[in-house]
DNA sequence: TATTCCCTGTGC
DNA sequence: GCACAGGGAATA
């Protein structure tokens, strides 16, 4: 279930695991894991040592002692899964990897979408990724000069992760409906004000999922999202309807109410 | 800047 | 059956 907080999470669950560990094997078990990890890889990645795992935006990195990096991307189902080696594999795993400490890590997927993939050390610097939700450098102004040279509505902007790095399909829809603001709002159209609600709502949002440790569900409660699969529900601010749009292929969740063009 | 595709599972 | 799923790379 992995949007940013989720992932926050899950790099904190995978560094206390994987750092300063040593690779003793690292494994594929599905053919499009293998093709994002070719054999020849897997097999040089044996004896390296986990120096670092740091997260930015949705992807995990794991940097290794000879400089390169493991790249971690969950996309829709990822997870991490830990376990002594003699256990049993879990179901749907896609990667595994096997510590020096007789642990193993197994990323989960059932869609087969997740990738772990090794990249030279240079390359994670030069990704074209913009700001974390959270930079004190991401201001209203900044987000403006950007959102001026864009075409389209802003809700389908939010989830460029050139823009802002780490906001996905949930946090895009609840941040602009803490702003009030339509999704279908022109991103060049919107002012400092409402930028900076915008950025608000955003890092509420994020916020309050934090608090939820990247848990959809406390027992049978469904965390309260305001907006995001609440189609036809009432709208928890004017009591307007929750409806559903199509931008970009994606699901986009608003009200009818208070959400005006 | 919008589709298409990558995959498989779930729920109607 | 079919629509839909929290992502993103590749494509037109």
């Amino acid at each position: 279930m992995p949007e940013l907080p989720e992932v926050e999470f899950a790099t904190q669950r995978l560094r206390a695991v994987l750092e300063g560990r040593t690779l003793r094997a690292v494994e594929t078990h599905h053919p499009s894991a293998a093709r994002a990890l070719p054999s020849a890889t897997r097999r040089a990645l044996c004896g390296r040592r986990v120096v670092a795992v740091t997260r930015r935006g949705k992807i995990q990195l794991a940097r290794l002692d000879d400089g390169t990096f493991l790249v971690v991307h969950f996309r829709l189902n990822g997870d991490w899964e830990f376990a002594p080696v003699l256990e049993s594999l879990p179901r749907y795993t896609r990667y595994s990897l096997l510590l020096d400490d007789g642990m193993r890590i197994a990323l989960t997927d059932s869609r087969a979408l997740a990738t772990i993939t090794r990249v030279a050390e240079s390359v994670p610097a030069t990704w074209k990724l913009g700001p974390e939700p959270d930079a004190p450098a991401l201001t209203p102004a900044w987000l403006r000069e950007r959102l001026a040279r864009r075409r389209g509505p802003i809700k389908p902007a939010l989830l460029d992760q050139s823009l802002i790095v780490g906001i996905g399909n949930i946090y895009a829809a609840e941040g602009c409906w803490r702003a009030a603001i339509h999704p279908a709002t022109p991103a060049d159209r919107i002012g400092l004000t409402r930028l900076a609600r915008l950025l608000e709502g955003i890092r509420g949002a994020l916020s309050d999922g934090h608090r939820n440790a990247g848990r959809y569900h406390q027992g049978d409660r469904r965390i309260p999202f305001r907006v995001y699969d609440r189609e036809g529900e009432p709208c928890g601010r004017c009591g307007g309807t929750v409806r559903r749009l199509e931008q970009a292929g994606r699901s986009t969740y608003y009200c009818a109410g208070c959400q005006r063009r």
